[in-house]
DNA sequence: CGAACAGTAGACTGATCAGTCTACTTTCAT
DNA sequence: ATGAAAGTAGACTGATCAGTCTACTGTTCG
C-alpha cells in the first residue's frame, strides 16, 4: 500500500490516541500532542477547536477499529459463525500485541471521567452498544438459545481481556478470554437452566453491608453508617 | 454496632476514595477533597503528606476489602469451594449496587497513569497479584484439572465485571458474570483439550496489520506504516 | 505576479492546582 | 488549670495548562 502522507488531521489523531492511553487524557497535555505530532500549536485549534473535540476524534477512531472488525475482518472469515466469535478473540490479541497498545481509549476515558454527568460517559456508552449489537447478531446467528446472556457473557468478556492485558501488559489475556468465550459457547445450549440462587442470602453474609478492614496502619470500616 | 467517631484520617480516606473513583485522580482537587471531608487542609498534609501518598492510602483500603471476602467472608459460608466462588459474585453484586461505586480504584488509577514507569501499575499489579493468588487457592480446592487456566479465566471475568459495571452502571453485571464462571466451572474438567489454534491465521486476515478506517470526517488508517 | 490558504513558531493570558505558611481554636490528659 | 497535641481557616506561591494572538513561511492556482 503507497501510504499518502499523512495530513495534519491525521498526525494529530495518531498522537492523541497513543498519549491519551499511554499517560491519560488529564495527564497529557496539548503541548505534548503538538511536540509528538510535530504539528503547530494554531493547527490543532484549526482543526479540533478544543482539547475536548480531540478526544471526541479519538473515541470515533476507536469505534471505526472495532466496526471494521466487525463489519469487515470476521464477515470474511470462511467458517462457522461460532468460529468467528472466536476468531474476534484473535484479532483482539492483534491489538494487544501492538506496542502501543496501552488499553481501550473508551474504558480509560470513562474511568478518569465524572461519572454522573459527563459527556464522556454517555459517547463512550453509544459506541458500547453499537459494538455490543454487532455482537449480538453474530451470536443469535450462531443459534444461541438465549442469545442475550450469551451476548453479555461474551462481552463482559471482552471487556474484562481488555483490562487484563491493560494492567498486566501481556497480550495472552485474548487468549484466556478466547478459552472463557469457548466455554460460554459449548454451554449454550446446556440443558440445565443456570441456577441463580445466591449463595450468599442462602447462608449467612448480609448483603448492602460489607466491610473492609485495613490491616496496615489506621483502621477502616468502609459501608458502616455513621 | 456503636460506630466511633470516624477519625480526621478516615474523612480523608472516605472522600479520596470516593472522588477519585467518581470523577478521577487527576480531576480531582486537593480542595474538593478537603470540602467533603469537612477538614481543614493542613490536616491533610500532617497525615498523608502528599496527594501521591493519600492515593496509596486508597489503593491499600481498596486492597483490604478484597482480602476481608477472601479471608473472611468466603471461608464463612458452609457450602462447596465451587459455591464460594460463585459466591464471590454475589460480593461484586453487593459492592456494584453500592450508591458511590464507580469503578475499582486499582484500573481506574492504571488506566489514567502513565503506562511505562510509573509507581501506580506496580503498586495496583502487586494488589492483583495477592488477590488472584487467593483466588488460586480457591480454584485448586476446588479440584480443578488446569488450576492455573481456570483462575485466570476467572480473574478476567471478575474484571470485565467491573468494567460492565462502571460503564453501564449497573450491578448486573454481577449476575451475568456469575454465569459466565459458571460456565467456566462446568467446563473445568471437560474431556477434550481446548484448540487453541487461530482461527485469523489459518483463514485469510494477516496477523500484525489490522485496520480501522474512520467513516466520518477524514479517513484513518491505524497500523499502516508511512 | 499575487492573493488566498494552510501551516509554523512562540509569546502571552487567565485559571487552576499542589503544596506551604501563619495565626487561631479545640480537646484532653496530667 | 494548663500545656501540648491536633485541628481549623484561609492567604499565598510557583508551576502548569488550555486556549488566544501576532508575525512569519511555503505552496498552489488563477
Amino acid at each position: 500500500m503507497k501510504a499518502a502522507r499523512k495530513s495534519t488531521e491525521e498526525k494529530l489523531l495518531l498522537a492523541a490516541r497513543r498519549l491519551f492511553c499511554r499517560a491519560g487524557i488529564h495527564a497529557t497535555g496539548i503541548s505534548q500532542i503538538l511536540e509528538e505530532a510535530g504539528v503547530a500549536r494554531r493547527s490543532l485549534y484549526t482543526h479540533y477547536g478544543s482539547k475536548e473535540n480531540l478526544l471526541k476524534a479519538v473515541l470515533h477512531t476507536e469505534a471505526s477499529m472495532w466496526f471494521h472488525w466487525f463489519d469487515l475482518d470476521l464477515p470474511s472469515l470462511k467458517c462457522s459463525t461460532k468460529d468467528r466469535i472466536l476468531a474476534l478473540f484473535d484479532l483482539l490479541e492483534n491489538w494487544f500485541e501492538k506496542e502501543d497498545f496501552f488499553g481501550c481509549v473508551f474504558i480509560n476515558a470513562v474511568a478518569e471521567s465524572e461519572k454522573d454527568s459527563a459527556w464522556v460517559k454517555d459517547v463512550a456508552g453509544a459506541y458500547r452498544d453499537q459494538i455490543i449489537e454487532r455482537l449480538r447478531v453474530l451470536v443469535i446467528e450462531s443459534g444461541a438459545r438465549d442469545p442475550e446472556i450469551v451476548t453479555q457473557k461474551l462481552g463482559l468478556i471482552i471487556e474484562g481481556a481488555i483490562i487484563t492485558a491493560m494492567v498486566t501488559q501481556n497480550s495472552q489475556a485474548a487468549r484466556i478470554a478466547r478459552l472463557a468465550a469457548q466455554d460460554v459457547l459449548r454451554c449454550m445450549e446446556c440443558s440445565a437452566r443456570e441456577s441463580e440462587h445466591s449463595v450468599l442470602s442462602a447462608t449467612g453474609i448480609s448483603r448492602g453491608s460489607f466491610h473492609a478492614s485495613s490491616n496496615g496502619g489506621g483502621n477502616l470500616i468502609i459501608g458502616s453508617e455513621a
